[in-house]
DNA sequence: TGCGCTGTACGAGAAAAGTCGAACCATGGT
DNA sequence: ACCATGGTTCGACTTTTCTCGTACAGCGCA
């Protein structure tokens, strides 16, 4: 299976289905998207790399939090999360104990075409 | 009487240079731009405008800082326009005493395609 | 029932960024 | 000579962000 090419919006994985995804958690409207906003949530390296690993290694849908190898703290790690999630860029729903994050790649692109594929292409 | 001005303050870089301009203020190299500095640096929606007027009402060249039409005082605006160029996003040079800006399309453009794009489509 | 797992919430200290006044400098005009 | 212009530097203050420890909560499983 190929990896992720970031620069079109394959389908939107939005819809209420049957088996039932969980219910994303709270998060900005597509059109409510700030610019500034998602600039300065990926203006931290280390959310950059989050970002990005999620973009280029995603096998399925989403990761939980420990999916990275990130040696923070439990807590700076949700702060980063929260950060990316409050801005847009990432969609987190709650698989029973443990909450997985997917990019908002269609969202993202809607508003920002190509911003997607500048992160991807990132190198630390 | 032509009031010649003493040549012993040798303010040699106040002459205009024929075929070029005046030399740019130090900045990042092309290949030393960093997104997360970038994205930092625009994450600021004072900032963002003055890049997006920069972009969308340079009429020849670059601009004086004062061009814009900001409400702040002069060493707040010394320092975003400082931040701007800090992180290459913006090119400046010493025009006598006036200081002027341009938006660095081509460097950015090489290295982050489509970012340029984003700014010019912000909306405050 | 208790343990291990994932992850949150709160709060405090540290670090970084923004804001702005005041002093200053060089230039050009009158 | 003086003043206005366009901008810098410095230092102080305020605000935001980062970092991380501690405490806690829900779930699954023996």
């Amino acid at each position: 299976m190929p990896p992720v090419t970031t620069g079109r919006a394959d389908r939107v994985r939005v819809l209420p289905e049957p088996p039932g995804l969980p219910t994303p958690l709270p998060e900005p409207a597509v059109d409510a998207l700030r610019l500034e906003a998602v600039m300065g949530a990926l203006s931290d390296p280390l959310r950059l790399r989050i970002v990005r690993t999620l973009l280029l290694e995603r096998e399925e849908f989403d990761h939980p939090c420990g999916w990275f190898a990130l040696d923070r703290p439990k807590s700076s790690l949700t702060h980063h999360f929260r950060a990316l999630r409050d801005a847009g860029v990432l969609r987190q729903r709650q698989y029973g104990l443990e909450r997985r994050s997917e990019v908002r790649i269609a969202d993202l692109e809607a508003r920002f075409p190509g911003l997607v594929a500048l992160v991807a292409a990132w190198t630390p």
